[in-house]
DNA sequence: TAAGTACTTAGTGAAAACCCTAACAAGCCA
DNA sequence: TGGCTTGTTAGGGTTTTCACTAAGTACTTA
């Protein structure tokens, strides 16, 4: 019998994943987390196999956090990432943080309990769809496969240049916070226009807020 | 017995809220629609009492253009709006669009059943944690409790000229397409800077974002 | 050492954005 | 009717943005 951990604050998503394994008989939904502490707590005192983690619970930095201190900490139990989110720059901070398997919140009966056999015999677990966004996440290519402009790689004066724009400072402004001519500011603003392929800041800001590159 | 419709395009939510409400004996889930054309579909050749609406499905502006759809044509079918977001001006503007309740998806068994009767009995359903959100998201001062800015009242041109700079249109482009002088267009996006209260249309955009005015 | 690459720093000049002021029309109200 | 407000349309003049070009530094690699 496979042992699983469910680890999700929203009610309906745990509900809907003990639905979905309920019929199996290979697999038994052992615990139900609501929180961060209680999942740390479940996993000290019963053994599990396979923890589903909603990626962000409650937000996305924590649950990237528990991910890796799960699987630091219990290499025996392997963690499912559940997300809405299907861009490729999350899936892969996700494995890089120890998980076996990546499911979207719209996948299937068959499919989440093949993820939980997969990982369960110590393979990994990506479908077609994540695969493929994983493929297409080419740094060469400007836009992904969802239509998304993708993360242009920018050197350190063009993030500080992309920051202050940001809070709505003049070129002079930036030139005088940053120690150097205002001419030197305004190459790095045109390079980030270039990298990102907009033809002023009004666009500039608006895809790197859409790139989460701004608060 | 209450006839339920579930629209959503997260296998794993439609489950879920299907495994709650079996329990239930007045109420039974009728029909789970994954697609918009679907719940269109389904809506005129089935009679419901209650659809519960994804509100992101798939996308916000989708999903509120579904529940103005359905409340429009069908005055007897109640809208009960279920998302992640928690933010105020997204709870009013699927108020707007004719919902008659608001669920959080980390809302309870009794919460979701509860919901479901009140709207079929045509009352309104709203808990505890989302009237309080409205409560705090007072429209007299320049901030909400959560420190956003509110949004202007803009006027038709405006509105138009924001939606234009959003496009990275130019002052000449604008001037163009809406068939009047570049200087008219440059006095538009004057006031908009006045009314937002930014000194750049890059800080433009950036808040007009926050406030969800542009896409 | 030399060549190559990536990043930073500026200069020139044209285009666009921005500020201030003002005219005109439509609607409202005493 | 006259006065008031609101929205739209512009002009003049200054500041900022942007494209293009190019030099200097640092760090690799042959």
């Amino acid at each position: 019998m496979i042992r699983v951990l469910i680890a999700d604050d929203h009610n309906v998503f745990v509900e809907g994943i003990e639905s979905l394994i309920s019929g199996s008989e290979d697999i038994e939904v052992r615990e139900r987390c609501y929180t961060v502490e209680s999942v740390m707590e479940r996993l000290s005192n019963a053994e599990m196999d396979v923890v589903l983690l909603d990626i962000s619970f409650p937000q996305i930095e924590a649950g990237l956090g528990l991910c890796e201190y799960i699987t630091q900490t219990y290499p025996t139990v392997k963690v499912i990432a559940l997300t809405m989110h299907d861009d490729a720059s999350l899936i892969k901070r996700v494995v890089k943080k120890g998980a076996k398997g990546y499911l979207l919140k719209n996948t299937t009966k068959v499919e989440l309990l093949q993820a939980i056999r997969a990982v369960y015999q110590e393979k990994q677990y990506f479908n077609e769809t994540i695969t493929h966004i994983l493929l297409n996440d080419e740094p060469q290519s400007r836009k992904s496969a969802a239509g998304v402009a993708l993360k242009p790689k920018l050197t350190p004066r063009e993030s500080e240049v992309l920051a202050l724009i940001a809070q709505g400072l003049t070129t002079q402004q930036m030139a005088a916070q940053m120690f150097v001519s205002a001419k030197a500011v305004e190459f790095h603003r045109s390079s980030l226009l270039m990298k990102f392929g907009v033809p002023n800041t009004a666009l500039l800001i608006k895809t790197a807020m859409e790139l989460h590159l701004i608060a």
